[in-house]
DNA sequence: AGCTATTGATAACC
DNA sequence: TGGTTATCAATAGCT
């Protein structure tokens, strides 16, 4: 119905589809919605693009629409045969699916194993290997991530600190009466005075958990758990 | 489209409505079968009329529609909130236990980790551990049985051997002509008449692996695996 | 995303 | 329902 007639097939062109299927989809929701209005009937339209993407309109809600089409009786259909098998065939399958993957995880979680035979634990077994490793490498990663950024902030607060304590000597050098008013940074000037103990408590800390983890780190990955499990997500 | 152009709201004369309705949802259906043809699009439409009487079409089959539109992934709808409120009853809840057990599946095969803080790691690493343990359990008791189930077999066999024996020693004495009518059980009298090897070399095999599989699961439990892993479920 | 010449759908009538 | 026809609505090809 335009500048000229069309056959009714696909249309080759993959950009014209495109818009001829805007158009007409739009078209067609029109309709359907009119109908529903002229003659107060109950429509469900549902299209999907060629490209998976989902456009559904119902006069009343889908849901009670498809009800009322599940529950159609068979009987008074024109097609005949099968009618509300929709649910039950596919939802069965579905649920056999969750039912034999839920089995799959409960014998990962190390339950039921009695049912399998020797082949199945010896798969199992490898399986469980493969990805332990796997999470034994990431953890591996993560925690080597922690530690760099530990180790950061401990330069940065290192420098921090350096900082502060030229700033406070020159400060000792003249003018006493300014000493509250600098703004201090993790480090209360006053009790650094010990030159053994010149970092900060919160630096001597960082250093020695970068220390300790990565001794650790190399010759066993599960030391440093719990004191880097608590830490937050990154 | 007509002679007139009419308002879209319900008709008021029955018999009018009901005339239009034929009319405009044979052109519905016209339109989503071009819709169909010309965009490679899916369509379903299901229509009902006020007397309840059921129109249906989809370009494929109904079922395959209806399950794909249920099973739509709800984040990718246009329609925003609450989705797929067809889901019927178990369906949203069987939909999120997919989800779930996927993930869960994923992290366990070692997929998807980086989205998972240290801790999960660590929690995933430890449920990783006691399944493997459990499922390393499992396995040795089942290796257990069925060492037990070969060595009866094997005793059995021997058992078996040692009155064929007699039957042929007594047989020998005797009527020689009835050698062959004689049903014989895995091993052939004829062969046996070594004694130093009176096994036949099923049993052989059935106690080499019985001896040198107590040795290995008792030190090691993967020495076996190949040996056994292909035997039949049991 | 618009425009418009055409085709297609259909309201009223039979 | 089914058919006819004057109109209105949808849209194919362009821009």
């Amino acid at each position: 119905m335009a500048r000229e007639k069309i056959e009714i097939k696909r249309i080759a062109n993959a950009s014209a589809r495109q818009v001829t299927f805007s158009k007409r989809r739009r078209g067609l929701f029109k309709k359907a919605q009119e109908l529903s209005i002229l003659c107060e009937a109950d429509v469900a339209l549902v299209v999907f693009s060629s490209t998976g993407k989902l456009y559904d309109y119902s006069s009343s809600s889908m849901k009670m629409m498809l009800d009322k089409y599940i529950l159609y009786p068979s009987s008074n259909r024109k097609d005949g045969q099968p009618n509300l098998e929709i649910e039950s065939h596919d939802l069965k399958r579905i649920k056999q699916q969750i039912e034999d993957i839920s089995q799959t995880l409960r014998n990962i979680h190390g339950e039921e194993l009695e049912k399998l035979s020797l082949k199945d634990l010896q798969q199992l077994e490898e399986q469980l290997e493969a990805g332990l490793s796997k999470v034994r490498s990431q953890k591996g990663e993560n925690i080597l991530k922690e530690i760099n950024e530990l180790q950061q902030k401990g330069i940065r607060i290192i420098e921090e600190n350096s900082k502060l304590r030229r700033e406070i000597k020159e400060a000792e050098r003249g003018h006493v009466e300014n000493n509250d008013t600098e703004e201090s940074f993790f480090i209360e000037p006053s009790e650094n005075q010990d030159p053994q103990s010149s970092e900060s408590i919160t630096n001597a800390f960082t250093f020695k958990l970068h220390k300790s983890a990565i001794k650790d780190y190399e010759d066993s990955d599960t030391s440093l758990q719990l004191g880097l499990s608590s830490q937050s997500k990154f």
